[in-house]
RNA sequence: GUGGGCGUAGCUCAGCUGGUUAGAGCGCCUGACUGUGGCUCAGGAGGUCGGGGGUUCAAGUCCCCUCGCUCACCCCA
């Protein structure tokens, strides 16, 4: 292939203006879904102190970040995620602002690992959070909008669901089931990976890790596969701190159903999610198939804000990128094609009309619309016409010597190829 | 970080076991068509065969190194 002198760092895309209308396409449904939820749009800056991720978001983002020293010997990093931002950002003003708080934010943010499918050095993500809210009402919020995220860019239930489950809620399971609470970190860890892991190893894992009963192990891998409320309520629903979490879940699950978005949902208790500061209500939204990575992940995550200093406040909220999100759209046809727009295209027969064309351009642009010409003033009609198909005009404007002459010019309905003419007068 | 596959025109690719001036389709440019686009026809430009080194009379083709892409592992925004 040929190359120039100058090579695009691995991981990292460009955007000619085909790609950025593919991602444009996403992140303006994003945007629209967001403030129809009353979400109002905020952002940070790309570098951070890398301090901000290090105790923070756990040792598995702090592997893969993107670090360097800059010249004043600060320790950076391109931001991997937003929430430690919006944590900062809030712990310096959310005192003074009433609760709860709805932001999201579109950032780029990047790692640095090896590339694969769904995986670049570089992603936009969209960023949904509410903070200032403890209520169960947030966490169903905030999975409504990730769905409807999903929604408005034409995909259905058939397309994807939201996998959901609750750290409090597995953290009694494994309590009940005879976990001790110094590895309960650990047994969440196997169970984050237990879909990657043969049965066997994980097994196994549970036995020597966990510190679990060879029938405890069996009974709790049974509960995880069952992937239901009711098989986790006929266990341990007797027990009073079960109990409380299942009436949360319940209640979380009743009103995303009230809202209609059931169909989307579905309870699972293998969905821990590798970040460290998730307390609660944790989600991935993955594609129907299981071709492909999570879509989107999210959580409760009420400790941050005073981790990084701040008010201590609870919140809950979501990431989606554009990657994985891209390629699902695509192979479902549901990516726009590209296509460029105009409304007209003003042609000067010749150069002697070339003033008048400049005129009524210039005058159709100050009225909103969007105009172009060619540049080369000494162009036949024919190369004009096409240059203005090329450039997906709905009409030309052909300002030629006859029609200046009873002071009017052709307006071509470049679709249907008929032609009217239009006053000279409502053009200037 | 580990392993597999792949790099030929702007794009998608063809080039048999090494053998003359490296091809096709699409796209681009020019003309047929100096007041009417799409369609058609004719012509044209565009390649250090990713880069470097080696083997050979001869390398797009074989070997080594390197860069990039890609898939998987690790891990998972």
């Amino acid at each position: 292939m040929a190359t120039s002198a100058f090579q695009r760092l691995p991981g990292f895309r460009d955007f000619p203006p085909e790609e950025l209308a593919l991602r444009s396409h996403i992140q303006e449904a994003w945007r629209r879904v967001s403030r129809r939820y009353g979400f109002q749009e905020y952002d940070g800056p790309p570098l951070e102190p890398l301090e901000l991720y290090v105790e923070k978001s756990g040792a598995e983002i702090v592997g893969q970040l993107y670090n360097f020293t800059d010249k004043g010997e600060r320790e950076v990093a391109l931001r991997p995620e937003m929430t430690p931002s919006l944590a900062r950002i809030l712990g310096d003003r959310s005192r003074g602002m009433s609760k709860p708080i709805r932001w999201f934010s579109t950032p780029q943010l990047f790692r640095y690992e090896r590339q694969q499918r769904g995986r670049l050095r570089e992603h936009f993500q969209w960023n949904v959070d509410i903070v200032g809210e403890e209520d169960v009402a947030a966490d169903a919020e905030v999975l409504a909008v990730a769905i409807d995220g999903l929604r408005e860019l034409g995909l259905g239930p058939d397309d994807f669901r939201a996998r959901v489950s609750d750290r409090r809620l597995l953290r009694e399971v494994l309590l009940a089931v005879g976990v001790e609470e110094e590895r309960l970190p650990t047994a969440f860890g196997i169970i984050d990976k237990l879909e990657r892991m043969p049965r066997d190893k994980a097994r196994a894992t549970l036995l020597k890790d966990a510190k679990l009963g060879s029938a405890e192990t069996d009974g709790l891998l049974e509960l995880l596969d069952s992937a239901g409320l009711d098989a986790v309520r006929a266990r341990f629903g007797d027990r009073g701190a079960v109990a409380a979490e299942l009436a949360r879940l319940a209640q979380y699950l009743g009103a995303l159903e009230a809202m209609g978005l059931g169909a989307f949902v579905q309870f699972d208790l293998r969905i821990v999610r590798g970040l460290a500061y998730y307390t609660g209500i944790v989600f991935e939204l993955f594609d129907r198939k299981g071709a492909l990575r999570a879509i989107c992940g999210g959580g409760r995550y009420d400790r941050l804000l005073e981790l990084v200093g701040g008010e201590p406040l609870p919140a809950v909220g979501f990431g989606m990128g554009d990657v994985v999100l891209g390629e699902l759209l695509a192979e479902r046809g549901l990516l726009p094609a590209y296509e460029r727009a105009l409304d007209y295209f003003v042609v000067a027969v010749s150069p002697e009309q070339r003033a008048q064309a400049l005129r009524i351009a210039h005058t159709l642009r100050d009225r909103g619309s969007s105009v172009a010409y060619a540049l080369k003033a000494e162009l036949g009609v024919t190369k004009q016409l096409k240059a203005a198909d090329r450039e997906g005009a709905k009409e030309v404007l052909i300002v030629g010597p006859d029609e200046l002459a009873r002071g009017c010019v052709v307006a071509k309905n470049m679709e249907s190829g008929g032609e009217r003419e239009i006053a000279l007068s409502e053009l200037t």
